[in-house]
Formats: structure tokens, sequence, C-alpha cells
DNA sequence: GTCAAGAAGATTGTTGACAATAATACAAAC
DNA sequence: GTTTGTATTATTGTCAACAATCTTCTTGAC
């Protein structure tokens, strides 16, 4: 891979040339993401301004901003004097994501299933879900059903056409990554899964919204009950 | 010369005294808040930092925190290196959000109306919806009308017991004040208001979660059908 | 008169220093 | 041995100055 490498280009030291669409901040604070995503920054960890100022490299006023951004997201909880911390949110307020997560994604879906760009979009939802079921029946390393799934939101959010719901699902699954990818670890539910989403792609086919959006919400429910099942039993 | 002691004196006098819960950000943003729902700082007003931060006597640094904050409700949009400017959305923009809005206020009203508590909450109800009948009935200076609306949606907000919700929601209200506010205007739409909220406390009695869910959100929808006729009349 | 290029001014972005507060370690008293 | 008060340290909060960039105004050519 020429290309990833995402580190050098974070400070770009002398930028007259280049353009640069992402701010400081932004690039601060989606390297600071990854690592709350990815574990590497644990749930409830102090995350110190100086620190992260000192390893890229920057004054604190841009990481104070970038921390500020992650707060947003919900990624980080910003105290009055106390500094930023991971979130750590309770298995309750997992649950209350989701549910929230549930009922939005029975909007986007509905959207979809009633507007006028869905003919465009089944034959590449065909091709996702027909991988996923591959992927599902034979698994491979890594973690790709994961993968499709988050592509295939991504796609069908953006497809939805409403962007102040694609600002609030793509902050609330930030937030869930790592559950979604608990709930999905077993065998059983990734057929389930496999078997909700086909169920919503001929809704889709079918124009039909009420049922677009009753089987999004049962697919977001589904996914709610095997994360807290896996929580619970990983905390007792 | 003892330390001057920044304006943190603007809202709270003496701070050593008192611990003080908001954060001087915190405080900025409220009061610019303020502004911008009332119409003081109108749609597309560009905020400038020196100018934000001469008047509360602070320095630049909480001016951009608070507008950070700002921007985590909707209230302002900030682009790089253009600074902010107070949010205007379009017509369907708006229409979006209060589409987001039904769908999560169909979410409040199920959890309350399925939920243990709602015993305590119903005379509370009562009480507010009748003085809302009343007023519609009477209508007097004022926006009474809307004081009790908000109000009744904050009680309903607290006590569906979803943390993250009450957050979302609660952002979701300050974005679109200005046009729920226009939205019940004419005394028509406040008797359908009326019958919509008396409609919605009956499924609360009867603890009929399915209907509390669509009569919340047919709500929220003729709410956004009435705005956006106003908007696009004010607008031609 | 219109448009383009450049200069001047205004505004945001970043930095390092200092102040205020919270967290910690330590000592003394009971 | 526990607890309380105090000193030390670590960390966040704020500020003022400087740098980089965007806007606006002027000037000149056509």
């Amino acid at each position: 891979m020429a290309t990833p490498m995402p580190a050098a280009e974070i400070f770009t030291p002398l930028r007259q040339t280049a353009p640069l669409t992402q701010s400081l901040p932004e690039q601060i604070a989606a390297r600071l993401s990854e690592r709350i995503v990815s574990g590497t920054y644990t749930p409830g960890q102090r995350i110190m301004e100086q620190n992260v100022a000192e390893e890229f490299e920057v004054s604190r006023g841009p990481v104070r901003e970038a921390l500020r951004l992650l707060e947003k997201d919900g990624l980080v909880m910003i105290l009055p004097r106390r500094g930023a911390q991971v979130t750590n949110p309770s298995i309750e307020e997992v649950n209350e994501i989701f549910d929230i997560r549930a009922m939005l994604n029975g909007l986007r879906d509905r959207l979809i299933a009633e507007g006028p760009h869905r003919a465009q979009l089944i034959p590449v939802l065909e091709q996702d879900i027909a991988r996923l079921a591959e992927t599902a029946a034979n698994p491979g390393p890594g973690d790709e059903y994961i993968d499709i799934v988050l592509r295939l939101n991504r796609l069908l959010t953006q497809a939805a056409g409403n962007h102040r719901l694609q600002t609030i699902l793509g902050s609330l699954a930030v937030q869930t990554v790592r559950y979604t990818r608990l709930g999905l670890s077993t065998p059983q539910r990734r057929q389930q899964s496999v078997r909700n989403w086909q169920s919503l792609l001929q809704a889709i086919r079918d124009g039909n919204g009420d049922a677009a959006e009753r089987i999004a919400r049962q697919r977001v429910i589904d996914s709610r009950d095997a994360a807290a099942e896996h929580l619970r039993a990983q905390r007792a």
C-alpha cells in the first residue's frame, strides 16, 4: 500500500502549496477517533492535552478543539477542569443509543424505499448483500463481514438524502461500532443479520416504505439485543 | 498587580466563593444562544470572534470554544478560515429536521406510555394540556401557548428516561423553535395541536405505546407542514 | 464601463507563557 | 492505623502576540 500513511501528512509544516481540505483540529480528531474506535484508547481513559500536543508536535490549542470535535461525536466526555476522557457508556446507555438508531434507520430506509433514486441503488445493494451472505457462510480472517455492514450503512445513509439525518446517524454509528462488532460475532447472528438485509432489499425493490421502516427497526433492535447479551456476559 | 481576573465576573460576580457550575465558554455560548434563538442574530449573520470577545471582555479563546458548543447544537456553522455564521437552513433542511424530530418524539412518547412512571406524569400533563386548550381558545398577548408547548416537550423529554435522546431532542428543539412558533401562529393550527396533545394524553393513560408513537409522529408532521407553508409564503 | 491583478485591511489559526484549579504525596495529630 | 491538613505537582483555563489566509478596495488595462 503506497498511499495510506496518514501520519506523515498530519502536520504539514509548510502547507502554502497544498490547499488541504481538513483543518488541523480535524486531522487530530480523526487520528484520535481511530484510536478510540479501535480500542487503543480504552473506555474511561483520560486523554491529556499536553501528551497529544507533544506527540503531534502542535500546541494545545488545536488539540483542545479536536477534543471538542470528538465530544460532538460522543467519543469523549469533557468535564470542566477535569479534561477529556474516552466515553464509557453503561449497558443501559448503549441500549438507548441503539434505540435511537433503530428509529432513525427506520426513517432512513423508508425515505429510500419511497424515494426516487432507489432504482440506481438496488444493483449496488444486491451485490453487497450477496457478498454479505457469502462472508457469513465462509468466515475468513479479519472483520470483512463488519466492514461490509458498515459500508452498506454508509451507502444507505448517504442515499437517503437527508443531510441532518446523515450527520446524526454517522455520529451514532461511530459510537456503536464497537458494540455492533460484538453483536455480530456469532454465525447465528450473522445469518439472522443477512436475512434482515435481504428482507430490507426486497422492501426497497417493492417501494414499500412501511415494510422498509419496520425491517430496519427490527434489524437494529436485534443488533442491540445481541450486543447487550455479550456485554452482560463480558462484564459479569 | 494582582491578576485582573478576567471577565468571568460578567455572569458570576465572585468566583472564589461559588464553585461555578458553568464554564466560561458555556456561559458565553448560553448568551449567544439566546440571541440566535430570539432572532437578535439573524440567520446567515456572521459572528466574529473579536467582536464577541470585546463585548464580553474575554480573549478569543473562550469565544472560540463557545462557538464550537453552538455548532454542536446546530445554531451556527463554522467553516474553516471563514468563521462562524448563524445557520440559515433551507425549507428542505427544516423539513428534514422535523422528520427526525417526528421519529424521535415517537420513540420518546412510546417510552413514556410503556414506562413505569407514567402514573405520576399524567396529572401534570392533564393540567398543562388543559391550560393549552384554554390559551388556544382565548389567545392572550405574548407567546404563552408556545411557552406551554415547549414546557410540555421538555417535561416529556426528561420523563422518557433516555439520556442521549434527551440531548438530541433538546438540540433539535432549539434549532426548530423559530419554525415551531411559525407553525402555531393560527387559531386553526392551535386547535389541531390541542387535539393532538389530548389524543397523546389518552394514549399515555391507556399505556398504549403504539398509539403514543403514532400520535407523536403525526403531531410533529403537522407542525412541519404548517411551518413549511408559512415559510414558503414568507419567502415568496 | 468592465474585468483582472495586486495591495491593504480584516479575520481566523496557532503558539507559548502565565494563572487557576484539581490531583497527589506527605506529614502530623489523634 | 486512620484521618486530616498542607505542600507539591500536574493539568486545565485564559491570554496576548504572531502567522496565515481570506476579503475588500484600489488601480490599471482593454
